[in-house]
DNA sequence: TTGACATATTCCTATATGGGTATGTAATGT
DNA sequence: ACATTACATACCCATATAGGAATATGTCAA
């Protein structure tokens, strides 16, 4: 099997670099793709690609007025991919912590120790 | 040009739902490769290699121990994942809140007015 | 050493890209 | 009707998979 296409969900979607730009360009206001083209500096064919697979798994709304298409980034479409972030949240915090703990421990027994041969420990 | 390499960043990375599960499965506590396998119903060989790119990217840190090799989620590394996305949380807020007025100025108005969203609704 | 166990890597192949170029299509202006 | 504007799509191509099978590497045990 090959990799899963682009347009199979949000995480594909947004793999790729220029269309999180598209997004980004395209979430406050909507915006004809001709304005998106010079904006990013891409080619008007990319563009209109990218728009393709972002309308496909539905991060992007579009809407005809006269002959240009207006698009807007349909932020909904990325809470999933936040939600599923946020599941790792408690475990990045205790990381920190472990970190902070140990960063600690060391300052309070006055020890350089060697794990991070780092002799510039500022640490506040 | 191809698509960018799966180990080009967390994004490519996680664009995979294997790799997805793999990741939740080793966020608690670190794990062998054994385990993975027959929790996940997956080839052994299938686990190593998507073990290899969340290791390229950071995702997955490991440790060996006798002849196996232990593997954990490094949850660090999803963190710009959910800051990008967290980028977007005002846009869907405003969006729920777009929704929940137009449907209160209905109820309002007694109206039943169906799915003819007239493009000139004038969106302040 | 030999063998068993735990993982990793190598080949192979079908498939899906993303960029560039050329062309198609719809709406507008004159 | 014709030219122009604004996008979309078709085509070609180099590249990167992900899965499966086979094989290699590394570690412990007898």
């Amino acid at each position: 099997m090959a990799r899963a296409s682009t347009t199979s969900d949000a995480f594909n979607a947004v793999a790729e670099p220029r269309r999180r730009e598209i997004l980004s360009y395209l979430a406050g206001a909507e915006r004809p793709v001709g304005e998106i083209v010079t904006a990013l500096g891409l080619e008007q064919p990319s563009v209109s690609k990218h728009l393709r697979v972002l309308r496909d798994v539905g991060l992007v709304r579009m809407r005809c007025q006269g002959r240009q298409k207006l698009y807007r980034t349909n932020a909904e479409a990325i809470r999933p991919l936040h939600e599923w972030a946020a599941t790792f949240e408690r475990y990045w915090q205790h990381q920190l912590n472990r970190v902070k703990q140990r960063a600690e421990a060391m300052v309070r027994q006055g020890s350089s120790e060697l794990n991070s041969p780092d002799p510039n420990l500022k640490e506040k």
